[in-house]
DNA sequence: TACTTATTGACAATGATTTTCAATAACAAA
DNA sequence: TTTGTTATTGAAAATCATTGTCAATAAGTA
């Protein structure tokens, strides 16, 4: 139900509701692991047979801008996205089935201090992602 | 003089030393911030004129196969590589002008092992990067 | 010095993403 | 509801980065 969320942002911005626009936020809204823009093209056409794949680039472009997806970095490529978590969070990634997982509580305060004394360095961002088995596949 | 051991690590795998790689090996090798394959190109060519672009991605590949380099990935872009650094370090990258420091002494052990219990996923990789200002750009 | 073959750069091919464009449909206003 | 404006669409073409092909060259060993 999320997706009429997703949808409502996308109004309220200025942006058309469209039924293209409908499938695209349906299928990656519900995905637990990042999806490529092919992969939400071929998910999305069972909900919407007419969609190109240049409306999904341009939808994820749209969703990512409006902080409703993120982009996601792997060893084997960096143009998936999946849903942003809520407020501060990271992912943890299954490197078999590619099931994601959001986690907070990661405290690098005394690191970034430590670090900034050390390099001169004023800390502004962090990024830290996890890599490992999920329950199913380990 | 480090780029020697660049080369003799080349050698000692079999490939073998020419000017072109001479050239990117020099380059990549003391740049302080990472670098494209075009940026690569551009820059050594002026130490050997006659370099291909080719010539670059396949070098770039096989210093990263060596683990000579690394990919580095930013909210910009995921195509640039810098010197790996020695042991088990992470980047602290310069968002204004993009020079790299590289740092270590992270302790995940805490988070990693409360994140498993709590998700269930048996962990086996992080990824840790830290964004700011160097004390030039501040 | 000679010989084997990895490496080279030029060029072509590929694959992913972006741009162009005329037709369509969302939606605000009447 | 009807209408008018214009954002959005999908198809096709264009662009851009990366990879493959190939004959000529040169590294490194014998
Ligand atoms: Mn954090
Ligand atoms: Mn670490
Ligand atoms: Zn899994
Ligand atoms: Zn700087």
């Amino acid at each position: 139900m999320s997706a009429e969320l997703w949808l409502n942002q996308l109004h309220e911005n200025g942006y058309r509701v469209t039924a293209a626009r409908r499938a695209v936020v349906e299928t990656v809204e519900k995905s637990t692991r990042a999806l490529t823009p092919v992969e939400v093209y071929d998910l999305s056409r069972k909900k919407y047979r007419a969609l190109g794949l240049v409306t999904v680039y341009r939808t994820l472009e749209k969703l990512e801008e409006l902080h409703l997806i993120q982009r996601v970095h792997q060893p084997m490529g960096c143009q998936a996205f999946i849903s942003m978590g809520q407020g501060h969070q990271h992912l943890l990634l299954c490197q078999n089935c590619g099931q994601a997982a959001f986690f907070e509580g990661d405290d690098l305060e005394a690191l970034t201090k430590s670090i900034s004394k050390k390099t001169g360095y004023q800390i502004q961002e962090h990024w830290l992602q996890l890599f490992g088995l999920c329950a199913n596949c380990r």
